[in-house]
DNA sequence: GTCTATAGTCGGATAGAC
DNA sequence: GTCTATCCGACTATAGAC
């Protein structure tokens, strides 16, 4: 936090130089996940960003540079919603081991606040694509993404999980059932053209999220009810 | 299928011109899989069919037109694969309603072809990032894609689960619901990179096909089950 | 730090010989 | 139908003025 306001300071007190870094980062996010990294050109993201060609290069190295500053923005941000509920979760799993009850609750929160992040934030627009491509063909930027975000997204799940199923953490058939929470939750991100399409959408809307999370709610509550 | 047939004699009998044709349509896939639309370059595409780099626009017109025949091949052979299944739901559902408990057996079935597709498939490996390309920034081919393979699984997978609960097909909650039983499947394929990384992966083996199977079913299981 | 101008590369499509 | 040669446009990165 003291570091936050610390680089905040220098950008406003200083030149216009963090201020243009932070520009073509925030046009990065944007541009990269509409066209991808090699369909993205240094002309796009300058213009985007209102600034000058060159100053890619200058300020990130190159536009791969750039890329992967987009990828650590995308964990700083995601991380402020989600983080804080991953680390309550991490805090109760420390201690001794939660209540198969508890535990579960757990697991809904987490779900419900994931599929906020997913569906529900306007930011996720531009950074679900990102993510989506990195997926695809891994690489520097998904190392980012992972330890940065999803490797304890998953272990938490993956851990609160095993108490209301009543395994072992690592058993192999939970990892894969966590998969299939979080899938429930992610196929409308990735396949959104063709959900739009079947239910007639065209955004998601205020009432369609809370449609999707009651049915996910509803869905995990009755996996979880099964021994 | 006697069109197939004649166009196959055609191929075969007359020159090396439907062959070409037919080596730059299963490199499109593989090229424009691993790279995009853009990403793909008409120098990679001729390569790796072994072909010159005058016959694209010769025998599509242009990149684009040898996408959009990639796109139809994909139709053609996922559709040897599901259609059979989809045929025989649509024709028990053209009868009088099936029971409850028949339509959850249907709908299982579906599902397990659904997921040997899209994980168990080898040829899935090279169509599954050309259909996530397309989720992302729907074009052309994502018409052809729709209207040729998801719209009939889909609309076939919400009728049988609108029978399972007891509800109207076009309910809203149906629809929402079918996305996510299809999402636990499809994730796999997704999120595949970070699935591979929290499992120890490194492919999907015939033993991790069936373990994916094995747990979807029972997801599907209990919440086909309740109320 | 930011700009213009440019070098050097690679893209898709075409013309015309065979 | 297939090939070579080539056009023309767009790309990334850099040099050097300010």
């Amino acid at each position: 936090m003291a570091v936050a306001l610390a680089k905040r300071e220098l950008a406003s007190s200083s030149s216009r130089g963090e201020d243009t870094r932070q520009r073509l980062i925030e046009a990065g996010l944007k541009i990269f996940g509409d066209y991808g990294f090699e369909g993205a050109s240094t002309r796009m993201l300058a213009d985007a960003a209102g600034a000058n060609l060159a100053a890619i290069p200058y300020h990130f190295g190159s536009k791969e540079g750039l890329y992967r500053a987009a990828a650590e923005f995308i964990v700083e941000n995601c991380g402020r919603d989600i983080l804080p509920t991953i680390s309550k979760i991490e805090l109760a799993l420390e201690g001794k081991k939660p209540a198969r009850k508890d535990a579960a609750t757990l697991l809904q929160e987490l779900l419900e606040r994931f599929s906020t992040i997913v569906v529900g934030s306007e930011f996720a627009d531009s950074f679900a694509s990102f993510v989506m491509r990195e997926q695809l063909q891994p690489g520097a930027a998904f190392e980012i993404l992972y330890e940065g975000m999803m490797r304890r997204l998953t272990e938490a799940c993956a851990k609160l999980l095993a108490i209301v199923l009543g395994r072992r953490r690592d058993d192999e058939k939970i990892l894969i059932r966590t998969q299939t929470l979080l899938g429930q939750v992610l196929v409308f991100r990735t396949s959104r053209a063709t959900v739009f399409r079947q239910l007639g959408w065209r955004e998601f809307s205020k009432e369609q999220i809370k449609a999707i999370q009651s049915i996910v709610r509803e869905n995990v509550d009755r996996i979880l009810a099964g021994k």
